[in-house]
DNA sequence: CTGATATCGATACCGGAATATCGATATTCC
DNA sequence: GGAATATCGATATTCCGGTATCGATATCAG
């Protein structure tokens, strides 16, 4: 088990733990073998084998890695076991989704509210959770220790709210409006630009060749 | 202009474009240097010109390159002229932030429509697009020759949607699904996941030490 | 017209990630 | 118990993207 781990690695083992918990029960209780692994996901083996290294204890020639070991190993690597809170500005449709997505809650996210500037939304509630006025985001995450958001507001107002969070002690954000966005040292940010991923996708074929 | 581009530089093409079409339009008349461009945006300047190699058909040293032409050169290579229709499965709050995504029409997207299994829902409009059931998706994409599809469902649905529109002639397939999906060779699939993306960005400085 | 300067394009170099190779070890089969 | 085999971990190699360097060229100043 090396802690020095890279961000590619880091960007696989999710890929590896959801193959390992999509196995049949009977599975996870055996061992698994990196080079299965591979084969599954149609990665190189050895590639998987350290990647697992970076994680795990060591699995044993001829048998692999204990199964439901691995996915604790990797799930705890992955902090999916961590419980951490999430507020989400711009409650359009986006915005709504985030609030309702289940899954935040299997790698360890919890949206622990909304908020919009829009006096018609202020106030209800959405899937069960408060939708405030951004006026408030600043004393709400200073109180809560919140460290995470997601930005969901037009592109006009996102390097805005992005301030507003970088002033309210929030370190990671993740940005859906279609404009790169800056932030201070210390803070990261991820710039998801949904339309351009999908050029990418399309493109990518297109044009030339690319290697 | 050399045809033969990496993955990397066509995603810093859209940043150097959104940079270009930024500036006052005093500037856009005359002509901008690699070296500017990179200062503005923090990256090397020997990059950005082996970047814009790709794509242009070169600068005038001493006056780099003809700023106007350069922006409708990057453009015209990730396709932002073109006109591709789009369809989006899964009509919750995710669907209908695509259906109504701007931004789209900025790449050279458009959505065509929507789809979904849930009989309230077929034969509403959504932001003027009509919601169809998705019975109805093979013969609407085969007509339209539509080859980009938007997968919005529940992940259990989505290898299911995946099948589907694979069937259907589809080559593009961009998965919000939480889940892994795998097609065929000859169609692209890219998986989106944004638990996953959260994870990684927040976790990325957590755990250990990451090189 | 000549020298100084900015910028370009090409080539060379560097570092990190992916992959191949190899010896070691555990299991299985005879 | 010993040979065959699967698998592991470690080391070596390859490949690719990023960066530095250098000669060439266009503009500008004097």
């Amino acid at each position: 088990m090396n802690k020095n781990i890279t961000s590619q690695t880091l960007s696989r083992l999710p890929l590896y733990f959801n193959y390992l918990i999509s196995l049949p029960e009977s599975r996870k209780s055996g061992h698994i073998s990196a080079t299965a692994i591979a084969e599954a996901l149609g990665l190189n083996d050895v590639q998987v084998r350290k990647d697992l290294a970076s994680v795990s204890n060591g699995g044993r020639p001829k048998v692999g890695y204990p199964t439901s070991e691995l996915i604790g190993d990797i799930g705890k690597f992955l902090g999916f076991a961590n419980h951490d809170g999430v507020i989400v500005v711009g409650m359009g449709n986006f915005g709504r989704a985030m609030l309702e997505n289940r899954s935040f809650a299997d790698y360890g996210f919890e949206v622990v509210g909304g908020f919009d500037c829009d006096e018609k939304l202020v106030g209800t509630e959405i899937n069960g959770k408060p939708v405030r006025n951004v006026s408030e985001l600043g004393s709400f995450c200073r109180e809560r220790n919140i460290q995470i958001g997601i930005i969901t507001v037009p592109e006009a107002a996102a390097q805005e709210v992005c301030n507003l969070m970088t002033g309210a002690g929030i370190k990671y954000i993740l940005n859906f409006a279609p404009v790169h966005l800056s932030a201070p040292a210390g803070v990261a940010v991820h710039n998801e630009n949904i339309s351009l991923t999908l050029a990418m996708l399309a493109r990518k074929t297109d044009v030339g060749d690319i290697k």
